[in-house]
DNA sequence: CGCTTAATTGACACGATTCAAAGATAGTGG
DNA sequence: CCACTATCTTTGAATCGTGTCAATTAAGCG
């Protein structure tokens, strides 16, 4: 077991500083935030909270891939959110959690208690608007994961996930957010198994297996190992993925 | 053609008073927001939006049944978001639509300008807190979505379908959305075609047929003429959905 | 009443799942 | 350092559910 990373305790050097919940924050908002925050780490596989849960914390994944996610009584399970880093956990005003969250690998988080939270929140409109334009973007991706789901094909929807995680470990904003996280412009390396990319696409395991070898006799992608994948044709992969445009990759 | 429903000017006679953005306005907020609205009423099959729209002005449904939705290259589409009485059309904060807004049956909008409504907001945060609160209903919402696209049977989804209706039309909070929105008990006036079903339920008008034949047949539920279904085993539509609980149907 | 559109039903095809087995990979201890 | 084990991934064959295409029936409306 790897040891968890040690953060600085300065939010101004924290990577996901400019893309977090914090992310408008005056220096003196940071400072009451830094006060009363604290960092929990989760090993691969665990559970950070479950359906149901009362929602005690409130926090911002550092580092790290988790996954949201809901699960039929017969055991079927979609996940229905991927938590990469600055992403957010916790609702304002909601008292219990609606989806399992489970880390996928080691997983550090940024806690605040849900009361002190709240309170900053009431009296820092830059947490209240951040956090509204961040819950507008997982809306928007909520909305495009329904499309692939309802409509898209096998070999569109493996399509279309390799660029998702293409898209957000390149981060084009110029964050990088950890060496763990950082990609070349076309090697991925995936923070995630074959189960999870199936969960995650309303497959099997053994269809996600089908579609990357095709893709990969196809030349479109390359493999090394399991978790390395390697883009070869960017606009082919793009075609394959059937979204009519380029989710703002290109430019 | 129908003619458009007359609107009481006065906000407080609003049907979705209590439900809507405004729904925690004081009395004195309410008449800032009066005197900036307008109304608009699309036909059924019109286009109230389009993806890439700039938007220009953002509104609540007053009445009738519109779709969120987006379409593939190659005609595919996925509905994203069914707009009921009291929903909301628009984003804070973005510039233009990601998706397509069609009415299904006739519609009425209560619009604001954009600038004007946005200025308001910035001065009046009952209106932000209740938006935010909105979208994370949306976003849950959304998530449920996923999982019934991702995971259930075709016979799921139709039951799932038939329950969200129920509960939404029923309205338990006790405020009637206008007559044509009113439903028995167990009686729903589905405000959707056949085609529009299936175009939210990521399956085929076909098998959205079959499936409603096929529970009609196991005497779940009966239908009348097309637009009508009536419940007669809610319990057993609840076990024929796949959910692990009544989504608030029971008390 | 006839016309147009929507819904139903049937036969067949295809894509994804299921079940089963083999192969690759990473981690562990000798 | 290599064998051993557990886990993950890949591959194959058969099945099943939903989609597709085509024809029929029903409903809604002028």
């Amino acid at each position: 077991m790897s040891q968890a990373p040690a953060f600085n305790e300065n939010c101004s050097e924290c990577p996901i500083r400019h893309r977090a919940v914090c992310s408008r924050c005056e220096p003196d908002e940071l400072e009451r935030l830094e006060s009363i925050k604290y960092y929990r780490t989760f090993e691969p596989g665990q559970t950070i909270a479950m359906r149901g849960d009362a929602m005690e914390n409130i926090s911002s994944v550092v580092s790290g891939t988790a996954t949201l996610s809901r699960v039929m009584e017969d055991g079927r399970t979609q996940i229905v959110g991927l938590l990469l880093p600055s992403d957010f956990i916790g609702r304002p005003g909601r008292e219990t959690l609606q989806y399992d969250v489970t880390a996928v690998s080691q997983v550090t988080l940024c806690c605040f208690r849900r009361g002190p939270f709240e309170t900053l929140v009431a009296q820092t409109p830059h947490i209240g608007e951040r956090m509204l334009e961040m819950v507008l973007d997982e809306l928007d991706a909520a909305r495009d994961w329904m499309l692939l789901l309802g409509r898209k094909t096998a070999r569109e929807k493996v399509a279309s996930f390799l660029l998702l995680i293409h898209k957000r470990t390149l981060r084009p904003g110029g964050d990088n957010l950890g060496k763990e996280m950082m990609n070349d412009e076309l090697r991925l390396e995936l923070p995630l198994t074959r189960e999870v990319m199936a969960t995650y696409l309303g497959l099997t395991i053994e269809t996600v297996s089908r579609q990357v070898t095709a893709l990969r006799k196809d030349g479109l992608i390359e493999t090394e190992g399991k978790k390395v994948i390697v883009i070869r044709d960017l606009i082919g992969l793009m075609t394959e993925s059937g979204d009519d445009d380029d989710g703002g990759i290109l430019n």
